[in-house]
DNA sequence: GATATGATTCGATAATTCTCGAATTATGGA
DNA sequence: TCCATAATTCGAGAATTATCGAATCATATC
């Protein structure tokens, strides 16, 4: 009951949760795709799709080495569908987010094999520094 | 943006401060009230209605000694008409939040002055009870 | 089977946060 | 003006959490 309804606002009031589930409102994504876009370490990620995962929000699928994550789309938790819908209808105009759906394009163009071994070093040159730190003075 | 997303749900994802939401779902109540349902000390209490109003979920009135809480109806943080919602639309079959409610009408008996003045001991024989651990064995 | 690679789990550290008692502030009444 | 009381702020301790590197697990390929 109120513990349900805490483990998924927790989920929730974290960044880089919540820029995960942006990310996936465009539809699946494996584990590099999402380490390469917001640039954490993989454990860090992991941890983050772990707590989305038991929160309800997310589902996981593997497909050989690479484990893919989506939104849920029929959860656990009875309060996940709401707060999903509550991250999609906000946001959409965040400057973060927004860097992270560019980045995520740019990630869309290079072969997920590729990515996973090269992470951001695959991208064009300077394409990661909008998440960051802006360009030079 | 996202921050102030997060400061909301941050607000939201702790259960003292959702029970604290729930209570007011009832209309206002001052802070010696609200401190006597939860069963925690005035200086916890005052720090979440602190949390709760800088994220826009509250609003405040003085009265002499006492100063009143009551859930915002026009907030500064866009996400909070949101959250309220959701939190309205949640956690009616609660049990701690039924407790809460229960104890809250007893609560409403007695005088203000009586109830700031005596904490729980302004109410009848054992009605904390059902908030923290049930009669005899 | 042995090896390489993507993802998860483990262990540790730094940063937040929940909670309380004590000190402080604000208001009302003697 | 001085005291009593309701609430907030301060300071500290305990608990939770975010992050990372290292170790482990799972799968594919040779």
């Amino acid at each position: 009951m109120i513990e349900t309804f805490e483990t998924v606002a927790k989920a929730v009031a974290d960044p880089s949760r919540v820029r995960i589930l942006k990310l996936l409102e465009g539809g699946e994504l494996c584990v590099c795709q999402i380490t390469t876009v917001l640039g954490l370490a993989t454990a860090t990620i992991s941890k983050h799709l772990a707590a989305l995962k038991v929160a309800g929000l997310l589902q996981q699928r593997r497909d050989g080495k690479w484990v893919y994550y989506r939104l849920a789309e029929r959860g656990l938790n009875a309060y996940a569908p709401q707060f999903l819908a509550m991250v999609k209808a906000s946001l959409a105009d965040d400057p973060t987010v927004a860097g992270d759906r560019r980045l995520l394009a740019m990630v869309n163009e290079v072969p997920v094999q590729v990515l996973c071994d090269q992470g951001r070093a695959a991208l064009p040159a300077g394409a990661a520094s909008q998440a960051c730190c802006g360009g030079p003075p």
